[in-house]
DNA sequence: GCCGTTTTCGGCCCGACTGTTTTCAGTCG
């Protein structure tokens, strides 16, 4: 098994003892094991368990360790079959149901025999769940409502339309007299690819008319909770928000607390403890006693007007939103050995783009008035090669006649900025490349990925990738597990033996910054960079305004620990120029 | 189930809101 479908049995593992009712904490212990499988690396889970050290990893103590060395050997755990045996398959697809958790489900399969939403409709609907003991009318309501508008609630959204919807939010909330400081937190702040919910983080004295302004959002189709200082609510499409509001001089630590993942959260309180303080979305203070962080913050709190102050307080660094998971961040920071995240400022050009002459919606001109706008100082052309048919794919012949055009214009200088000539040239499913050498030979460079055969098995993908960055004509791998997010699985490729022959071969491989790849994903990027791979942000545009996604790159590649030094397109022209005329002339043709 | 410059046992982050309750359990983040 590989170490993603491990890490899924180890997070159905964590739902049925929750379903159970477990000890919380040993969920936990399940939920962060999968986590830390998730990053580590194929081959290294393939080493660790050869040897039998999988338990020198954090997170994974002597059970997990023999759970995951079985599923690893053999595919199949015991512990597992049993458990899911035990549990009516049913009862986990209820915990989807807002407001309903692992006990109330189990008080309603116990005491009213209920074992699926069908029969949970049911009970509803003849007033039974009303009568049990904790239950009553608005949480029989509230299940109806859950089950009806399950499908919509349930959904993640992907970053880039959630930033779409909380930037005029932000803005708004800004605007209001009453409010002295505002940010979106949660998992949109930290960049992440998906986003569940929104969460604002609002500093003001007067909160009443705060909350009265988020509610009666034009958007907002529900509200599904409204307390004096908190509130949250559901927009068109099912996309929840809530909203907090703080006293000005807590706003640093609500904000803190609200971006952190939970991992990250949990290790800056074990710090602070370990220092004798205690920490909470209220404020920093003495650990002794009994009393609440809130109370003990009344009583005088270490004070911090930003979240670097309470880093500081801590002895750390300011750790980034976008590192901010609880993959090591914390002790980086307390070595001061953060890196320094590549910006969005960074870039001066992009090398996957595409023009009217495949599938896309723009002319070269077009397309290099928007990076000029962008600032930039290049940008790289790659249309479609021929096998991809049903984006128009280029023959040789348009291919050429497009390259011709290119050259020109550069030469007439025209434009401000300057235009490569390349290619996103399929790999084909035996991994040979759609053109011949002679005619790649004329590019300034191609992007090389897979657009059919996405089911292959593991083996014949990875091994068809590899082919494809064998060619010496290959410059870097385009979107290279061709997932979409929300919509499509990402193809099986074992990544790190793709990463170790890019490597060893040069090879770049891009983060594709559409918003719905994001591809190669960040969980890869930390390892891979400090071993020498380089990376290219490319928005995969097909129109002049899709050079932006190069944002949401940014962030992923940010939440990947990269520095400026190890994303190709940050480099200025001349050295872009010298780079590829390297690898051009240092390249032996093929036999 | 994990973990340990206090530890191999006894902790494990902490608080708001809701709905159901006469003081709190469950859920959520």
């Amino acid at each position: 098994m590989t170490r993603n479908e491990i890490a899924d049995v180890l997070g159905e593992i964590a739902v049925l003892l929750e379903l159970q009712g477990e000890n919380p904490f040993k969920v936990r212990a399940y939920q962060a094991g999968a986590r830390v499988l998730e990053s580590l690396e194929e081959s290294e889970l393939d080493r660790l368990a050869k040897a039998g050290e999988l338990q020198s990893v954090k997170g994974i103590g002597e059970a997990l360790a023999k759970k995951i060395a079985e599923l690893h050997a053999t595919g199949r755990l015991d512990y597992y079959e049993k458990l899911k045996a035990s549990i009516e398959p049913g009862l986990i697809e209820m915990l989807q149901i807002p407001g309903l958790g692992p006990k109330k489900i189990r008080a309603l399969h116990e005491k009213l025999g209920i074992a699926d939403i069908a029969g949970l409709t049911a009970a509803c609907a003849a007033g039974r769940v009303a009568e049990l003991d904790g239950f009553g009318d608005k949480t029989q309501e509230k299940i109806l409502a859950g089950i009806k508008n399950r499908e919509a609630y349930g959904r993640r959204h992907r970053w880039w339309e959630a930033a779409a919807v909380a930037e005029p939010i932000v803005a708004g909330l800004r605007s209001l007299p009453q409010v002295r400081r505002a940010e979106a937190a949660g998992s949109l702040r930290r960049g992440l690819e998906t986003v569940g919910d929104l969460d604002f983080i609002v500093a003001s004295a007067e909160p009443g008319p705060v909350v009265a302004w988020f509610t009666s959002l034009a958007q907002v189709r529900e509200v599904t909770a409204r307390g004096d200082t908190k509130a949250s609510v559901r927009f068109e499409g099912g996309l929840q928000a809530d909203l907090r509001i703080v006293p000005e001089e807590q706003f640093a630590f609500a904000l803190h607390h609200f971006t952190g993942s939970k991992d990250h959260n949990v290790q800056m309180r074990q710090r602070a403890l370990s220092r004798g303080l205690s920490l909470s979305e209220w404020g920093l203070a003495a650990a002794e006693g009994e009393a609440s962080v809130k109370e003990k913050v009344a009583g005088g709190g270490l004070p911090a007007g930003t979240e670097r102050e309470i880093f500081a307080l801590l002895g750390l660094h300011f750790i980034p939103p976008e590192l901010r998971e609880g993959l090591g961040e914390i002790e980086a920071a307390e070595r001061g050995e953060l890196p320094r995240l590549v910006e969005l400022g960074d870039l001066r050009g992009a090398f996957h783009n595409h023009t009217s002459a495949s599938d896309g919606h723009g002319s070269l001109e077009e397309m290099a008035e928007a990076a000029a706008a962008l600032g930039w100082e290049y940008l790289g052309i790659a249309d479609h090669s021929k096998a991809s048919f049903q984006a128009n794919g280029l023959s040789e012949e348009r291919l050429l006649a497009q390259v011709a055009q290119i050259r020109s214009l550069n030469a007439s200088r025209r434009l401000k900025t300057h235009l490569f000539a390349g290619v996103e040239c399929d790999v084909l499913a035996d991994g040979r490349l759609d053109f011949e050498d002679g005619i790649l030979a004329q590019l300034d460079y191609v992007v090389a990925s897979v657009h059919n055969a996405l089911g292959q098995d593991e083996a014949t993908m990875t091994a068809r990738i590899i082919r494809g960055i064998e060619n010496p004509r290959t410059t870097m791998v385009g979107h290279l597990t061709g997932r979409l997010l929300l919509r499509r699985e990402a193809s099986r490729v074992d990544v790190g033996k793709v990463i170790d022959a890019a490597i060893a071969r040069g090879v770049v491989i891009e983060l594709n910054a559409h918003p719905q790849r994001l591809d190669m994903d960040w969980r890869h990027w930390r390892k891979a960079a400090e071993r020498g791979l380089l990376c290219s942000i490319n928005p995969d545009a097909h129109a002049p305004s899709d050079l932006e996604y190069v944002r949401a790159g940014i962030n992923s590649a940010r939440k990947g620990w990269l520095t400026r030094g190890q994303v190709l397109n940050t480099r200025p022209l001349p050295e872009i120029k010298a780079w590829l005329g390297a690898r051009g002339s240092g390249r032996a043709s093929p036999a």
